[in-house]
DNA sequence: ACAGTATATACTTTATTTAGTATATATTTA
DNA sequence: TAAATATATACTAAATAAAGTATATACTGT
């Protein structure tokens, strides 16, 4: 994968709120969609366009797919949220907010029963 | 400025390329497309863009327009290029390339009076 | 087999970016 | 003031990417 590609990615906020999102973990379409507020068909647009780029990879679990980073993740893809993390701009301080969504939102859904794939919910020390 | 502006820019190649040359010292246009290989128009053209951008200033010497990288550089440019130059991809060798061509490009143009504006020629134990 | 939920795809429209050609501007030198 | 050099801009054409709507697929539970 090109330096170039990796940057075209991530040049679009969105793409970079998920790819953010999935560095702390797997994820369901349905939750990401409702962190970052989405229609459907663009997070799955998005979220194939990663995958076909070799940055993601996804399985199913029932209705569900989960998708996350390709491990080993990217060093490029690494570095840069890094920085970010510690950075201070519009954009940076969203990627912050999401994480925190993000928790709370996997909290909420284990709660609940089959509102959650396992893969997901076991990430968080409540199952 | 917007992490996804920068991100948007050195998507491209060729800007890569640009910015990366002129983290080494400001270079006029007609250098940067000797060594970059491509016509004027589009190197004047991705200049202009990146100079409204705020990431690069130009001044003039002569005839020649003098580009160097807004000081202080951007931390994201500096992160990623310091990553991308230890790096191994096609694009990440092409950016070494390019340094070797521009030190070789100014020794060259030093020696021949009236070819090299002083502002370049200085970086240079030469003059 | 049927209804419901989650996700993906096809197709169309719209917007954005890039490339190319021609021409213009600024400066220097004769 | 004319010619030469370096650079920029206007305009057009072509390519790419994004957004939207409708429809399809895959799976689960009844």
């Amino acid at each position: 994968m090109e330096a170039s590609d990796i940057y075209k990615c991530i040049a679009d906020p969105q793409r970079l709120r998920i790819i953010n999102l999935l560095e702390a973990g797997p994820l369901c379409v349905c939750h990401m969609q409702e962190i970052l507020e989405v229609p459907q068909v663009k997070m799955s647009k998005q979220l194939s366009s990663m995958k076909q780029l070799g940055l993601l990879e996804a399985h199913r679990e029932g209705t569900w797919m989960i998708y996350k980073l390709v491990d080993p993740v990217e060093g490029l893809i690494t570095a840069n949220l890094c920085y970010l993390r510690e950075a201070a701009c519009a954009e940076c301080n969203q990627l912050q907010c999401d994480l925190t969504k993000r928790e709370k939102l996997i909290l909420k859904v284990t709660k609940i029963e089959n509102d959650c794939p396992q893969e997901v919910c076991q990430q968080i020390t409540c199952c």
